[in-house]
DNA sequence: TATGAATGAGGGTTCATTCAT
DNA sequence: TATGAATGAACCCTCATTCAT
């Protein structure tokens, strides 16, 4: 609806240029990445690209918001209507897994890679979308165990201990390596969760 | 007496070079720190600071060997003779966490943060100080399997969840906050291991 | 007509700077010229400048191939499809002499001076054009020794013979000095072919 | 008889950096060599070699005046009190030429490759010192004419003749190429003196 | 939209030189 | 004599950004 017909171009065209951009600082971190290497990847001269950013810094906080988007649509919209908390953290942890070796989305490397580089206002925001799935995991793992459905753990603990397991992933995994996809999260959710949950007593 | 305190005088500085090198890279990235920066920090100008060190880069690499240094004296060396390979795990999981919470060594966080920074032999190098400490680890949980102090998973996948677990740390640890240095290791330790051991089986 | 007028603006001022910089460069050498030195000269700031040149060096080959093309459309072409090599010699030590002495070329100056400067392939593709200078005063001193329009000396020393006289004008000779320009085409024509020896009369 | 013993060494200490400082810069290029260069050839830190020198433009000058005593000494001196000018002219090209060639006096070749690089009352100087050579070859030159000895010339133009064919040497000649030192002597003096164009016979 | 040209600021690095020791 | 440490100035070059076209 906005007006014209411009507009879903711009859209389509706005998207390939930020995906573009993200792959580009995905490699070479976000200071060792130059606007002229981002222009020349999308494919324009550097003015150009300033036709659809507005500093780099921005363009930063949009891949970074769009990585958010992406996370929160295939990790945290999937599983956050699962009843049992078990088994909605379990979910959880197999779907972020996956998020990250893939490969798919360089945007939620570069949130995980460049947690300080960005600063005022811009930090703020992306730190508030972060912290939404910190407390998602805590009140989880809290309900959890008020259910009794694994044992009494410290529940910010068990968000951080989960998202290290997780989200390091991103620094050693090669999807070529040796441990494949299914296996990481097998072994995973097996070595997290085979502890915590509550022994069935005889 | 003069010369020889001039000697000590000599390794002294270039350490506290180093230090507070780290310190500001610590802070604003490796790429977000100028040599000016660091010179300033180090009371210097940067015309000063290049009589104590070869290049930016090399400078980094001479920090991360440091900081393996520091972790090798402060964790591995602590607890590679202990027998029991579960115990020695568990006691290298509290040196570890301690020596990220601790925030002394910031060498050691720039190891974790700047981990694709270094090119060239420069990083072959430090990657091979790196891949020791994991193959520590993997040889620990195979011993540990083969013990039957745990249970059998994947030795890899344990040692980089380890890892994440721990290392993590240091993307959200405050000494300030809710959370204390001593509740942190309990609980990631029966987190982690908890999970891992056997059962006793009645 | 504003595309093609910019067009031809560019190439224009490509050279316009080329030959700004061969000024500067001939002046105060190339190791004692600086970028902002060129850059001044051109009217643009260092920054301006790069976008018209690669580095200094490349600008220093740049100077140097246009010096070539200057010399080979000027000399070399001028008289290499002179039928008899004593009359092409003469013809080309004229049309050298006065190329140095007319100061309009700078950059033949700088491949005179700078002879030891560039470095690798650089180096290799200038010297390969001066070689074949050099190639083609042997190839005709042979030539006019075999139809015997001189006395027989050995082809190399006269061409170096020949160049050193020549060339060397460049670090003595002022347009405004005693002798002129038409004297000294020639006296050294005479003197080189001539022969300084007063002839034994019969 | 300059009073302490000390002056001889120091003579002698300071004739041996002159000779390593006048490599090095014959190598590289006076503006391509820096203090920290010359030092390490000299076997010197660059504080310790500033006991021996003045500063890097006074050593430039140094080095010139040795080589400018060096050419006197084995040049001009030889041949200056030889009565006949034409061969008073032939010795002193055989001897120029043999100077240049043998590769000793590093110092000389600067004196014609840095023409342009001392500024002030230092290249006054030297320029004095050279203005006595052309000099000397004018001046044997126009007495040669007077006597008969050689055709008519300008002595201007022939003396410049005479060194650019002899100095040019420097930028071409390889003790190990094709051409010898005793060729090369023969050869030129034969081209210069005797003329490339073959005598009408009658 | 897109661009070539331009720029001020700053990047890492080297320089010739000085000085306390 | 000799040196390690230090420095201000300058080096070449790249940066994110702007603007007329």
């Amino acid at each position: 609806m906005p007006s014209e017909h411009k507009a879903d171009n711009g859209g389509i065209r706005r998207k390939k240029i930020l995906e573009t951009a993200a792959k580009v600082i995905c490699e070479k971190g976000y200071e060792g990445t130059s606007i002229h290497d981002i222009a020349e990847a999308a494919g324009l001269t550097k003015a150009g690209l300033y036709h659809h950013i507005r500093s780099k810094e921005h363009l930063l906080l949009e891949i970074m918001n769009y990585g958010m988007d992406v996370f929160e649509e295939q990790v945290l919209n999937q599983v956050v209507a699962i009843a049992d908390p078990l088994e909605r953290l379990k979910c959880c942890m197999e779907k972020n897994i996956l998020l990250v070796t893939h490969g798919w989305s360089k945007e939620v490397i570069i949130i995980l890679h460049e947690h300080a580089t960005l600063h005022g206002q811009a930090r703020t925001q992306i730190n508030a979308r972060k912290k939404r799935y910190v407390r998602f995991l805590e009140t989880s793992f809290a309900e959890a165990i008020r259910a009794q459905r694994i044992r009494p753990v410290h529940p910010k603990v068990a968000a951080f201990a989960f998202l290290g397991m997780v989200l390091w992933i991103y620094k050693w995994f090669r999807p070529d390596g040796q441990v494949s996809e299914g296996e990481l999260v097998k072994e995973m959710e097996n070595i997290f969760f085979g502890g915590l949950e509550r022994r069935k007593q005889r």
